[in-house]
DNA sequence: GAAACACATAAGCATGCACTTATTTGATTC
DNA sequence: GAATCAAATAAGTGCATGCTTATGTGTTTC
């Protein structure tokens, strides 16, 4: 669960595809471009991203295209939620984003 | 930078000592009570830990006092900030720490 | 239905990593 | 300063992991 997600996002090059993916979905093809990366690598590493449920797919036709899943992210969220008491008194970037939430 | 937080927790060792650790800092030896991990296995996860900013340590004598740097939690939570786009509508956990920040 | 295409899976290999035992460093106590 | 204790480091080992090449599966097109 928390082990997936960490080990996931714990290779640089599934941060770089996650990080990709998070500008639109699109499908493993186009992901590969500018990537210097096979395609079975490639699918390696999504297969991993998947059950962590850090990104999800969906086929169409020929092409299988992937998402980011927000299931994921929110895993993390309330795994750092638990650490509260340790936070910063200050942290612009959640700050800004739980202002984003509560309207 | 990342790249060593989500490597520091990507072992369940260590995310087990950083939980233990924030319910309140301690030594190496106390640290160890209760979780069958040799000594030498506690020292490592502990620099690795240290080197992700997930903790600190401050020498008290013979004895290393550890505690949970706030440094490395900002980190993820400015990670996880650069995707706030995908988070879910709804994150109850996320909502709470909003509320505990504003008052 | 045969060829072409997108992607997944299999199997093998090299490197990384978490552990071990042994030793060293640093600090206290007598 | 010798003994003792807490913790760090060194060196070696077994297993996990990210890659490769080769092959399999699912879908479209003619």
């Amino acid at each position: 669960m928390e082990q997936d997600i960490f080990k996931a996002l714990a290779d640089p090059t599934r941060r770089a595809i996650f990080e990709k993916l998070a500008t639109g979905g699109m499908n493993a093809s186009a992901l590969r471009e500018g990537m210097a990366i096979s395609q079975p690598a490639m699918s390696q590493h999504l297969a991993v991203l998947r059950t962590a449920r850090l990104v999800r797919e969906e086929r169409q036709g020929r092409f299988v295209n992937y998402e980011v899943d927000p299931d994921g992210l929110a895993l993390i969220a309330q795994w750092l939620a638990k650490y509260r008491a340790y936070w910063p008194a200050r942290i612009d970037a959640l700050k800004d984003l739980l202002r984003d939430m509560d309207q």
